[in-house]
DNA sequence: ACGTATAGTTTGTTGTACGAATCAATCTAG
DNA sequence: CTAGATTGATTCGTACAACAAACTATACGT
């Protein structure tokens, strides 16, 4: 991932990058019992209810795999699977309350903890930091 | 990861990117028959051999999952474990004349597949990137 | 109504990751 | 120089993650 001498390229920057937001949310989610995987559901959660499809098509899941995280966080109380009224084979995944407090509370540890790092970067770097990873994150979207 | 309305703030925009990087990584991996920690791995070892205490340190992993990710590269032939002259106990992974092909292959392909997302990017755009994610990964080093 | 497509689940398998216990080599006091 | 602590790595048991293929049930088009 980092390895053969990238010194100042892109694609080095951002693979650390990414290995770094990746680390964050695992202690994060370790710190509140939970694998990140299963924090991630959680916070994907959090605007409300959403569908195994589209889950499966934003965490890059196939449907088997998925089956089984949801059941994880159903057993544990977080979510609860609730039939479809118009479509009876769906089903919606909703947080409980226990799992909207936990996801809110995730979600902001990760937030807090990415902020904390940029918080010796000046505002303009941050702007910069901002600006430039909404655009190539813009890019991806339409692949 | 996502979630919870972040128009742009610093920290989604982060989460965004980190997500997309692990994607490509996955699907690069998927090509190569490989996972993303195998793949990981291997390009860990490109610039040579390393000992299993540093590995563990930079992959984030405790030690005992480190023997059984190194076991299953070693038994598809990509890597092999030898003592340590120094240190009787110790041992250094180094990859094989197949494990070196399929971790330059495998980095290879993780940065052209970076590289041309980015490509739609101004060059002023992308020196901005690279120095801004370079400078908070240079934040973070020091934690 | 019939056939096809879609939404999710089941099943079986491989890989990932942890912690606790263990073992051997090394280091360090005394 | 040896007894005890430390360090580097493996083993074992367990839970989770991820996939593919096969399957169930509902929905939809003609």
């Amino acid at each position: 991932m980092t390895g053969a001498s990238e010194g100042a390229t892109l694609a080095g920057a951002l693979v650390r990058l990414a290995h770094l937001v990746q680390r964050i949310f695992s202690e994060v989610s370790r710190n509140h019992d939970l694998t990140p995987q299963q924090a991630q559901l959680l916070c994907l959660l959090i605007d409300g209810p959403v569908g195994m499809g589209e889950l499966s098509r934003t965490l890059n899941l196939e449907k088997s795999s998925l089956t089984g995280l949801v059941d994880r966080i159903e057993r544990r109380g977080l979510a609860a699977r609730t039939r479809d009224s118009c479509d009876r084979r769906a089903c919606q995944i909703a947080l409980t309350d226990e799992g909207i407090r936990l996801a809110n509370k995730s979600h902001r540890d990760v937030i807090a903890r990415v902020e904390a790092l940029a918080a010796e970067l000046s505002s303009a770097d941050r702007e910069m930091l901002i600006s430039s990873t909404a655009k190539f994150d813009g890019l991806a979207a339409r692949t």
